[in-house]
DNA sequence: ATATTTTTTTAAGCTTACTTAAATTTAAAC
DNA sequence: GTTTAAATTTAAGTAAGCTTAAAAAAATAT
C-alpha cells in the first residue's frame, strides 16, 4: 500500500486536474497539504521514481496514468465514505470531510464495494462531487459553472460545493444553499464581487469567497 | 492523537490483561506486533515517558490508568467496527478483524458513537468480545472457560472465539462453531489434547489448537 | 535588458519506527 | 553454585516524512 502522504499528494493533483488545471504547482500542493515547499520537492522525486507522477524540476506536476488510477481510488474512498456518513449515519454534510480525509486511506476495495452497494451505487457525494466506480470511471455530469461567473437574470440549480472550511459548508447549509436548490442571480456587484441571489424565495447577498465555492447547472 | 504503533502496543497489553495476564512480556509483544524485541524496548521507554505504561527494565509491561483508557478506546473502535462490518454490511466474521485492525486507529469519537447508536449499543462484537462503552466501561459478562478445559459430559454455549488466523475463524463458522451454539463435551484425548464434541447433533473432533480459541459458558 | 521578486530546489538536520548485532541481565539446568 | 540458555536492552544504522536556511532558476517589473 501507498502511504497516506503519497495518497493525499496524488489526490490533490487529480483534484486540480478535475478543476481544469492540467498541471499542479509545487507551492499549491505545499499549501493544501500543509507542508513546506522543500517537502513537495522531496516527495515529487520519490513519486517520480514510483512512476506515479511526471516530474521535471521547476515544471508543474502531472500524474502518470498509474498515478491517476491511485488518485481515483483515494477519491472513490473519500467520496463513498462521505456519502455513507451523511446518508447512513446522519452526520452533517459539514462534518464528514474531515472524517473521510482519514478513512480514505485504509479501507479495502472489498469494503468500499460493500459500502457502494449498500448506498445503491451513488454517482455523487453529499457535496455534489462525482464518485468514481470500482474501475475508476467517473459518472457523466452536466457542465457546471462557478456561481461567481453566473449571469444576471438566469436561474440555476446548485450542483456542487467545493471542499473548503467546514464553517463555510455549515453556513451554506443553514442558508439553504444545498445541492439541488434553485438559485436565481438578481444582481452582481463589481466593487467587491458579491452577488445578490434569490434562494427559496428569499433574497441574499453572497460574498465573493462564498460564491467561489458553489458550482451551478443552468436550468432549461 | 497517539500513533498507530502506540495504539496497537497498548491494546495488546490490555488484551493480555483481559486474558488474565497482569503484565505482558516484551517478547510476546514483539511476536504479536511483528517487530523485533529491540523495537519493543525502544517503544516501552517512549510510552513510559508518555505516562502510558509502567516500565522497569527487564520487568513485564503494565498499563497506567491513562494507558488503559487509551487501550479501551482502541478496543471500542475495533469491536464496534467489526460489529458494523458484519451486521450492516454483511461481511463474513472471518474477514472483519483485519479491516478493523486498520479502522480502529483513526475514526473519531463522534463517529464511533454514531455507529454504536446505529447498531443499538451492542455489548459484544461478532466474535463474542465485550465492547467498552464510550466511558470505557465493559459490559457484564458471564464467567467463561476455554473449551480446552471443559469437562466431559457437560453442555456449554459458545460465548467467544479469540482473535486468530482468519482461516481458523472461517473453519469455525463452517463447522457451526458460532457464538451461541450449544456444544457438549463427549470425550477428551490425552495423547494429543484433541476433543470429541457434539455440535448441532453432529459429532466432531477438535484439535488442541482449535479448542484453545473457543471460550464457553456453562449451561444451567 | 537588467534588476527584483517569486518559485523551486538543494543541503543539512530532526523524529518516528523500525532493523541487526553485540552486550547484559535474568532464569533454568545440572 | 556454576554453567548454560533465554529474554531483554544497548548500540549503531536506515527510510519516510518532515523542518529551516541557503542557493538557484524562472517569472515579473522597470
Ligand atoms: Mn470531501
Ligand atoms: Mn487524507
Ligand atoms: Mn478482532
Ligand atoms: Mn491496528
Amino acid at each position: 500500500m501507498i502511504t497516506f502522504s503519497k495518497q493525499d499528494f496524488l489526490k490533490n493533483i487529480y483534484k486540480q486536474k478535475e478543476k481544469g488545471n492540467d498541471s499542479t504547482s509545487a507551492s499549491y500542493l505545499a499549501d493544501v497539504l500543509n507542508v513546506s515547499n522543500a517537502a513537495i520537492s522531496d516527495m515529487s522525486k520519490k513519486l517520480s521514481i514510483d512512476g506515479l507522477i511526471h516530474y521535471r524540476p521547476y515544471k508543474g506536476l502531472v500524474l502518470t496514468s498509474q498515478g491517476e488510477k491511485e488518485a481515483l481510488k483515494v477519491l472513490r474512498r473519500h467520496r463513498l465514505w462521505e456519502m455513507f456518513l451523511v446518508k447512513t449515519l446522519g452526520m452533517d454534510w459539514s462534518e464528514v470531510h474531515e472524517e473521510a480525509e482519514n478513512l480514505e486511506h485504509l479501507s479495502s476495495d472489498q469494503l468500499m464495494d460493500k459500502i457502494d452497494a449498500f448506498l445503491d451505487f451513488p454517482d455523487f457525494d453529499p457535496h455534489g462531487s462525482p464518485i468514481p466506480d470500482r474501475d475508476g470511471n467517473m459518472p457523466d455530469s452536466p457542465v457546471l459553472i462557478l456561481l461567481n461567473k453566473a449571469k444576471t437574470g438566469e436561474e440555476y440549480k446548485i450542483a456542487r460545493v467545493m471542499d473548503s472550511d467546514n464553517k463555510i459548508i455549515k453556513y451554506l447549509g443553514k442558508a439553504g444553499l444545498v445541492i439541488g436548490a434553485r438559485i436565481k442571480i438578481i444582481d452582481k456587484f463589481d466593487f467587491d464581487n458579491s452577488i445578490n441571489v434569490l434562494i427559496n424565495g428569499k433574497e441574499m447577498i453572497l460574498s465573493e469567497k462564498v460564491s467561489k465555492t458553489i458550482y451551478l447547472e443552468l436550468l432549461n
